[in-house]
DNA sequence: ACCCAGATCATCT
DNA sequence: GATGATCTGGGTG
Protein backbone atom coordinates (compact mmCIF):
# COMPACT_ATOMS: atom_id res chain seq x y z
CA UNK A 1 0.00 0.00 0.00
CA UNK A 2 1.48 3.52 -1.02
CA UNK A 3 1.33 5.72 2.37
CA UNK A 4 1.51 9.38 3.05
CA UNK A 5 5.17 9.46 2.67
CA UNK A 6 4.60 8.80 -0.40
CA UNK A 7 3.07 11.85 -1.76
CA UNK A 8 5.26 14.30 0.23
CA UNK A 9 7.99 14.38 -2.76
CA UNK A 10 7.62 17.20 -5.18
CA UNK A 11 5.38 16.78 -8.17
CA UNK A 12 7.50 15.54 -11.17
CA UNK A 13 9.12 12.13 -8.94
CA UNK A 14 5.23 11.48 -7.80
CA UNK A 15 3.87 11.96 -11.28
CA UNK A 16 7.06 9.24 -12.59
CA UNK A 17 6.68 6.77 -9.03
CA UNK A 18 2.99 6.65 -9.75
CA UNK A 19 3.47 5.23 -13.33
CA UNK A 20 2.81 1.23 -12.65
CA UNK A 21 0.73 1.51 -9.48
CA UNK A 22 -2.69 0.24 -9.44
CA UNK A 23 -5.82 2.61 -8.67
CA UNK A 24 -8.89 1.25 -7.61
CA UNK A 25 -12.16 3.76 -6.46
CA UNK A 26 -14.47 1.24 -5.35
CA UNK A 27 -13.05 -1.45 -6.62
CA UNK A 28 -13.01 -0.32 -10.30
CA UNK A 29 -9.68 0.57 -11.74
CA UNK A 30 -6.16 -0.42 -13.24
CA UNK A 31 -2.81 0.16 -13.72
CA UNK A 32 -1.48 3.94 -13.88
CA UNK A 33 -0.10 4.21 -17.41
CA UNK A 34 0.44 8.13 -17.75
CA UNK A 35 0.60 11.05 -15.56
CA UNK A 36 1.38 14.78 -15.47
CA UNK A 37 3.35 16.53 -12.78
CA UNK A 38 1.69 20.73 -12.01
CA UNK A 39 3.31 22.98 -9.35
CA UNK A 40 2.63 25.82 -7.73
CA UNK A 41 6.23 27.94 -9.74
CA UNK A 42 4.42 26.08 -13.11
CA UNK A 43 2.19 28.77 -15.23
CA UNK A 44 0.35 25.78 -16.97
CA UNK A 45 -0.90 24.58 -13.52
CA UNK A 46 -4.04 25.76 -11.56
CA UNK A 47 -2.30 26.73 -8.78
CA UNK A 48 -0.18 29.02 -10.53
CA UNK A 49 -2.46 32.51 -9.46
CA UNK A 50 -2.51 31.01 -5.94
CA UNK A 51 -5.67 29.31 -4.28
CA UNK A 52 -9.21 29.72 -5.22
CA UNK A 53 -12.18 27.74 -3.65
CA UNK A 54 -11.64 25.60 -6.88
CA UNK A 55 -8.58 24.70 -6.69
CA UNK A 56 -8.79 24.73 -3.15
CA UNK A 57 -7.62 20.89 -2.56
CA UNK A 58 -4.46 21.71 -4.11
CA UNK A 59 -3.16 23.67 -1.20
CA UNK A 60 -4.03 20.51 1.19
CA UNK A 61 -1.90 18.11 2.70
CA UNK A 62 -0.08 15.47 0.60
CA UNK A 63 -2.17 12.38 -0.44
CA UNK A 64 -5.36 14.03 -1.50
CA UNK A 65 -7.59 13.92 -4.34
CA UNK A 66 -7.73 17.47 -6.09
CA UNK A 67 -10.82 16.83 -8.63
CA UNK A 68 -12.22 19.87 -11.07
CA UNK A 69 -14.21 19.85 -13.73
CA UNK A 70 -12.50 20.68 -17.33
CA UNK A 71 -14.42 22.23 -20.39
CA UNK A 72 -17.94 22.10 -18.82
CA UNK A 73 -18.79 18.43 -19.10
CA UNK A 74 -15.61 16.35 -17.89
CA UNK A 75 -13.93 15.46 -14.81
CA UNK A 76 -10.66 15.47 -14.38
CA UNK A 77 -8.62 13.53 -11.53
CA UNK A 78 -5.47 14.72 -9.47
CA UNK A 79 -3.43 13.16 -6.35
CA UNK A 80 -1.87 16.06 -3.89
CA UNK A 81 1.76 16.27 -3.68
CA UNK A 82 4.34 17.56 -1.20
CA UNK A 83 6.21 18.62 0.99
CA UNK A 84 3.62 19.67 2.91
CA UNK A 85 0.68 22.23 1.68
CA UNK A 86 2.63 23.93 -1.70
CA UNK A 87 -0.14 23.46 -4.44
CA UNK A 88 1.60 20.72 -6.44
CA UNK A 89 -0.38 18.04 -7.83
CA UNK A 90 -0.39 14.87 -9.87
CA UNK A 91 -2.82 14.69 -12.93
CA UNK A 92 -3.81 10.83 -13.85
CA UNK A 93 -4.22 11.00 -17.58
CA UNK A 94 -4.99 7.16 -18.54
CA UNK A 95 -5.28 3.52 -16.77
CA UNK A 96 -5.16 0.03 -18.08
CA UNK A 97 -8.12 -1.48 -16.97
CA UNK A 98 -7.41 -4.21 -14.65
CA UNK A 99 -10.88 -4.24 -12.17
CA UNK A 100 -14.50 -3.34 -12.86
CA UNK A 101 -14.64 -4.03 -16.63
CA UNK A 102 -18.02 -4.14 -16.98
CA UNK A 103 -19.32 -1.16 -14.43
CA UNK A 104 -16.52 0.80 -16.79
CA UNK A 105 -18.06 -0.36 -19.90
CA UNK A 106 -21.34 0.77 -19.36
CA UNK A 107 -20.47 3.98 -17.67
CA UNK A 108 -18.55 4.42 -20.47
CA UNK A 109 -20.92 2.94 -23.13
CA UNK A 110 -17.96 1.30 -24.45
CA UNK A 111 -16.70 -1.85 -25.02
CA UNK A 112 -12.78 -1.47 -26.55
CA UNK A 113 -10.64 -1.72 -23.27
CA UNK A 114 -8.10 0.44 -24.96
CA UNK A 115 -10.48 3.39 -25.27
CA UNK A 116 -12.26 3.30 -21.64
CA UNK A 117 -9.36 5.12 -19.94
CA UNK A 118 -7.40 6.74 -21.87
CA UNK A 119 -7.72 10.35 -21.59
CA UNK A 120 -8.10 12.17 -18.32
CA UNK A 121 -12.14 12.70 -18.76
CA UNK A 122 -12.89 9.05 -19.84
CA UNK A 123 -11.05 7.67 -16.63
CA UNK A 124 -13.34 10.14 -14.26
CA UNK A 125 -16.18 8.18 -16.49
CA UNK A 126 -14.91 4.55 -16.10
CA UNK A 127 -14.52 4.99 -12.54
CA UNK A 128 -17.10 7.42 -11.67
CA UNK A 129 -15.20 9.97 -10.16
CA UNK A 130 -16.74 13.29 -9.58
CA UNK A 131 -16.55 16.25 -7.54
CA UNK A 132 -17.85 14.65 -4.37
CA UNK A 133 -14.99 12.82 -4.47
CA UNK A 134 -12.53 16.04 -4.26
CA UNK A 135 -10.38 16.79 -0.94
CA UNK A 136 -10.69 12.94 -0.35
CA UNK A 137 -7.69 10.77 1.31
CA UNK A 138 -6.21 8.53 -1.50
CA UNK A 139 -5.47 6.47 1.99
CA UNK A 140 -9.02 5.60 2.68
CA UNK A 141 -12.12 3.60 0.72
CA UNK A 142 -13.40 4.15 -1.91
CA UNK A 143 -10.01 4.21 -2.94
CA UNK A 144 -7.54 1.74 -3.41
CA UNK A 145 -3.72 2.47 -4.16
CA UNK A 146 -1.21 -0.04 -4.74
CA UNK A 147 2.59 -0.27 -5.37
CA UNK A 148 3.49 -1.55 -8.74
CA UNK A 149 4.60 -5.06 -8.35
CA UNK A 150 8.13 -4.35 -10.16
CA UNK A 151 10.37 -2.46 -12.04
CA UNK A 152 8.77 -0.25 -14.47
CA UNK A 153 10.40 1.79 -17.74
CA UNK A 154 9.30 5.27 -17.52
CA UNK A 155 9.13 7.51 -20.93
CA UNK A 156 8.70 11.34 -20.72
CA UNK A 157 7.57 14.11 -22.98
CA UNK A 158 5.82 17.13 -23.21
CA UNK A 159 2.52 17.58 -21.49
CA UNK A 160 -1.09 17.84 -23.81
CA UNK A 161 -3.80 20.72 -24.26
CA UNK A 162 -2.10 23.24 -22.10
CA UNK A 163 -1.07 26.73 -23.80
CA UNK A 164 1.77 27.61 -21.01
CA UNK A 165 4.84 26.11 -20.12
CA UNK A 166 4.40 23.90 -23.13
CA UNK A 167 8.03 23.04 -23.18
CA UNK A 168 8.59 21.77 -19.48
CA UNK A 169 8.46 17.50 -19.69
CA UNK A 170 6.52 16.64 -16.59
CA UNK A 171 4.34 14.09 -18.98
CA UNK A 172 4.90 10.60 -17.93
CA UNK A 173 4.07 7.14 -19.49
CA UNK A 174 4.61 3.73 -19.00
CA UNK A 175 6.96 2.03 -22.18
CA UNK A 176 5.02 1.01 -25.03
CA UNK A 177 1.64 0.74 -23.27
CA UNK A 178 -1.67 0.24 -25.77
CA UNK A 179 -3.48 2.09 -22.90
CA UNK A 180 -2.20 5.73 -22.85
CA UNK A 181 -4.67 9.08 -24.06
CA UNK A 182 -2.19 9.47 -27.28
CA UNK A 183 1.35 8.47 -28.56
CA UNK A 184 3.99 9.88 -26.62
CA UNK A 185 6.21 11.58 -29.57
CA UNK A 186 9.54 11.89 -29.63
CA UNK A 187 12.41 12.16 -28.47
CA UNK A 188 11.17 10.50 -25.32
CA UNK A 189 13.45 10.73 -22.49
CA UNK A 190 13.71 7.37 -20.52
CA UNK A 191 13.47 6.61 -16.89
CA UNK A 192 17.88 6.29 -17.08
CA UNK A 193 17.39 10.11 -18.48
CA UNK A 194 18.75 8.76 -21.62
CA UNK A 195 16.81 9.90 -24.84
CA UNK A 196 15.18 7.16 -27.02
CA UNK A 197 13.82 6.79 -30.01
CA UNK A 198 10.35 5.24 -30.94
CA UNK A 199 9.83 3.79 -27.04
CA UNK A 200 10.43 0.29 -27.82
CA UNK A 201 13.38 -2.50 -29.77
CA UNK A 202 11.54 -3.11 -32.93
CA UNK A 203 8.74 -1.01 -32.41
CA UNK A 204 8.03 2.13 -34.12
CA UNK A 205 5.74 4.33 -32.15
CA UNK A 206 4.72 3.86 -28.76
CA UNK A 207 1.00 3.88 -29.22
CA UNK A 208 -0.36 4.30 -33.06
CA UNK A 209 -4.18 4.28 -31.96
CA UNK A 210 -5.39 4.99 -35.25
CA UNK A 211 -7.25 9.11 -35.40
CA UNK A 212 -6.78 9.23 -31.78
CA UNK A 213 -3.38 11.17 -32.85
CA UNK A 214 -5.77 14.16 -33.68
CA UNK A 215 -5.12 17.95 -34.38
CA UNK A 216 -3.81 19.70 -31.22
CA UNK A 217 -2.42 22.87 -30.93
CA UNK A 218 0.61 21.00 -29.97
CA UNK A 219 0.83 19.71 -32.98
CA UNK A 220 1.12 22.22 -35.30
CA UNK A 221 4.72 23.16 -35.06
CA UNK A 222 5.41 26.68 -36.16
CA UNK A 223 5.48 26.23 -40.39
CA UNK A 224 7.70 29.09 -40.49
C1' DA B 1 -4.56 9.58 -41.45
C1' DC B 2 -5.85 14.32 -40.65
C1' DC B 3 -9.00 18.32 -39.81
C1' DC B 4 -12.97 20.56 -37.68
C1' DA B 5 -16.71 21.95 -34.66
C1' DG B 6 -19.96 21.24 -31.01
C1' DA B 7 -21.07 20.21 -26.33
C1' DT B 8 -21.30 22.91 -21.83
C1' DC B 9 -20.01 25.49 -17.42
C1' DA B 10 -17.08 26.91 -13.44
C1' DT B 11 -13.76 30.15 -13.04
C1' DC B 12 -11.56 34.19 -13.83
C1' DT B 13 -11.01 38.93 -16.33
C1' DG C 1 -17.55 37.79 -21.82
C1' DA C 2 -13.71 34.61 -22.72
C1' DT C 3 -11.29 30.63 -21.60
C1' DG C 4 -9.98 25.81 -20.84
C1' DA C 5 -4.89 20.12 -17.67
C1' DT C 6 -11.42 17.31 -23.00
C1' DC C 7 -13.98 14.08 -25.83
C1' DT C 8 -16.78 12.83 -29.61
C1' DG C 9 -18.79 12.39 -34.07
C1' DG C 10 -18.62 13.96 -38.61
C1' DG C 11 -16.17 15.23 -42.80
C1' DT C 12 -12.41 14.67 -46.19
C1' DG C 13 -8.22 12.53 -48.72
Amino acid sequence: MIDEAFFARDAETVARALIGATLLVDGVGGVIVETEAYDREDPASHSFRGETPRNGAMFGPPGRAYVYRSYGMHWCFNVVCGPGPTGAAVLLRAIEPAAGLDAMRERRGLSDARLLCAGPGRLCQALGVTRAHDGLPLSAPPFRLLASDGPTAVLAGPRIGITKGVETPWRFALAGSRFLSRPLREPCVGSDGRTQRGGLPGGRNLDPIPDLNRSNRLDRKDPR
